[in-house]
Order: C-alpha cells, then sequence, then structure tokens
DNA sequence: TTTT
DNA sequence: TTTT
C-alpha cells in the first residue's frame, strides 16, 4: 500500500518530454501548504514534485498551468540517480495517476467534458453498478 | 487504518446542533462525481454524508452554504439507531478531522486566517521541523 | 477525488458471483477496529462492505477467509435498491481496486507471486522509471 | 490537504532521540514494495523515512523493530537542511500521526491494549457516536 | 545505507 | 529554483 493524496499549487507550467519509447511524461511542483503555523507564527509550505505518465501527462501540459489548484493522488517513489558529479542523489516524487482540476475557469470556451483525468494504461472497464443481485 | 479522502460539493447548507453535553455538530452531504462514464454513458454521483465535531463543526457551519467545493479527510462510521417504527437502520458517514475550503470567494471582506480546518480534541503539538540532528 | 484505505479482518468468507455479463464479482465485510475506546471505555468496530470486480474478485475469493487481515484501497459508493417490501434502500460499500493480505501464512505450499492485487481493466502499463531525462 | 498512506517493513530498528526541548522523535526507514514488475520482471521497493514525535514516537521505539510490518499514515515533507560541506540538501520525509503494528506476536506475554497509536497533542476528544438526534 |  |  502506498497512497499520496494531496491538493495544491502549480508553482509553474508542466513541462512535458517525450520518452524514446514513445511515452508522454509531465513534471510539475505544487505548493501545499501546512496546516499549522510555525514557533515563528508563520504557515510553511511544502513544494512537492509530481509526475504524471501517458494521456494524464498530456492532460496535465494542455490543460495545466502556473497557479492552478489540483488534487493530486498517486503513489510516493524514490528513485536514485547519477549527479553531474559522478555522486549518487535521490529524488522524492508523487506518481500520479489521478488528476483533478480544482478552480477551473467556468465561462472557459472550448469545451472538454470532465475536470478530472486518471492514468489508465487502458480502458479501466467501469463497474455496471447496478443490477446487482444484492 | 480507516482513512476518507473526498472533494465533493455540499447540496445544502451544513446544520448545526448542539448535544446536552454541550458539544457542536454539524452535518452535511456531498455531491461526488464518479471519475467515469456508466454503460448509458452518463456520469454518477456519490452523495456522502459528513459528520464534524466541536470547532470544526462551528467553521463548517458559520462558512460554508450549499455548493461550496470542499476537500475532507476523515474515518468511515456505520452507525446503528432505531427508526420511527422501530426498526434498526444503518447510516454511514465519513467523520471528518479536516474540512478545507476550496472555492472560498478571494474578494471575501471579513478574515480569518485559514482555509482548512481541522477537528484536535486540543492544541495538537505542532512539531519543531527545523533544528533537528539528522 | 474519493478514496478510501482500510485495514480489517474478514467477517466471513467471500461471496463470489458471476453477472450474466460474465463479470466476477466478490464481496465481503471487513472489521475496523476504531482508535479510540467509547465512553464506556469499550473499543467499537466498524463493519465494512467491500466489493471487487473481475480478476481482483476471484483472487480475493481463492486466496481469502474468514478472519484474514486485509488492506483495501478503493472508493466509497452509495447505491440505491429496491427492497423486498418495495421500499428503496440505500446500502454504502468500498469498491476495492486493491486488496494487500497482510498475514499471508509463510509457510504455504503452492505459489503465487504476490500478495498484493489491483484491479486493472487490463495491463496497466508500468512506468519506465529509470532512464528519465531528470 | 496532504495525506500519505504506507504499509511496508522497518529496515532497522527505530531511532529514538530527545531535542533539547524534551520532545522525543523517532525515526525509522519503511521498505514498500510495488504493486507491480519493472521491465527486467523484478519488483522494485521504495525505502520511505518517517518521523514520529511525542507518545508516539516512544511507543514506536519500544515495540517496533527491523522486519516488522506496519501501516503508517502521515504527512509529506520536504526538509531542507545544511550539507557538511555546507552545501543545501533537502530530505523528504512522512511525518506520521498513526503507526499501526500489522504483524504483532499473539503469544507476547506483557500486555498493552492496543496495536495502533496515534498522535495527538493531547486527548483527542473522542465523539460520544450515540445519542445523536439523526 | 535497506525489509520479508 | 517555487504557488495563492
Amino acid at each position: 500500500m502506498n497512497k499520496v493524496i494531496l491538493i495544491g499549487r502549480l508553482t509553474r507550467d508542466p513541462e512535458l518530454r517525450y520518452l524514446t519509447s514513445g511515452a508522454a511524461v509531465a513534471t510539475f511542483t505544487i505548493a501545499v501548504d501546512r496546516p499549522f503555523t510555525n514557533q515563528q507564527g508563520e504557515r510553511e509550505t511544502d513544494f512537492i514534485k509530481i509526475v504524471t505518465w501517458r494521456k494524464l501527462a498530456e492532460n496535465c501540459a494542455n490543460n495545466l498551468n502556473k497557479g492552478r489548484l489540483v488534487g493530486v493522488s498517486g503513489r510516493l517513489q524514490i528513485r536514485s540517480y547519477e549527479g553531474e558529479d559522478g555522486q549518487r542523489r535521490w529524488v522524492t516524487e508523487v506518481v500520479a495517476d489521478e488528476v483533478q482540476f480544482l478552480d477551473w475557469p467556468k465561462d472557459r470556451s472550448g469545451g472538454f467534458d470532465s475536470n478530472e483525468y486518471e492514468d489508465f494504461g487502458s480502458d479501466p472497464g467501469g463497474e455496471p453498478s447496478d443490477d446487482l443481485p444484492f
């Protein structure tokens, strides 16, 4: 079990790349305020890296930008990589499988049908929730 | 472990009551859209009962109303009660310990300092997160 | 956003059915202890209905039984149905997309490769998490 | 909103310290397996740092050790600190407010009443969940 | 630096 | 490196 759920604002526009395999990856950081103030009476903020893949990546890159409020759900991942100096470094990031746009402008012309996107490898099924024998 | 995290809109204004013990309780229902459409191509919605206690109850009653968008975190609770007809019934509800106001009007005069409220029995402590020896 | 995460024990063996469409559905209830005691000093328990679909349903039916400890992640769903008396009733249940077996006996002969099952409609992809250009 | 829920095994015994303020802090790392295998067919693991405070810290230090299975709930925190070389570094960790012991040996003599610990600054209240007028 |  |  590895679940992360966050609500925060993008600190910059998302960055979209394509791997040599053709897979789309979008990355961005969100600012999440802590629910309490510190001993100096200031509200602190965590800046959390988000990674999204495939269709979800493209949806984020096309629809989100700096300052937007999002709900994110995913898993916490720790990746190690080689620094420029040859040293091993670690990055912690949230690999999102769901991003919900929370302050989408209502008067936006040019439609799309949802403010919530999920990362499925393919058609998720969807349960025929009615007609159940219980 | 019993965690529920929801984002949805209030279907009505919250109802605030006081128990004979003096404890404040606020209840409301939020509409949460399902992330996919059903076989008829319609987007379905779950209507989920939320219960809040004490200071959080009063904050919700004072600041929220029908249509507002909230993030809720809490636990799932199943309560049985005696119906008017003497029959035993069950209610399922989310007992919230955190409610975050997500579409608070910016131009609102008359201040309060946060859009996020938690239900602590008392001062939660707050970790001195700096000056750690690691 | 609609996320539920629970840890609890099965109150009975799972029930497995097949809809006329051929889709497998397994249902069971888990007992989840509350983290605190009530005013009489007793620890209370919530009994929460879980529904699983497709491959995950079959995995649960084949591998779980009464008393087993599981971690469950999914979404909260409220369904209405017609009672035998013609009255409309509501059921609240957690539609699980992930079930983790937490007290799997180690000495079990006859292998399977994981104690964690997820409900994907299909191949979930799996991110090529290495070789990233960041 | 900033929620993390994990199930994993301790990679070492917890380390307990006391700040000059007298506050107890316990730290440990848990190994969390990813739900799928990578392109080489191997199951990968994330090693995630957990921090606990006060009574919860002491409970963890007294009752947990290397290899134990735990459920953890808390928030994701990113802290910056000065490295020995004068460079600014970042640590990402989960500040836990709840730790549930999942493979506690049953035959353990010497009792304690719960396998679940929460970090409250003080008495959490506890809702009188019966006798509600609804 | 890692657990079963 | 950060958002409102």
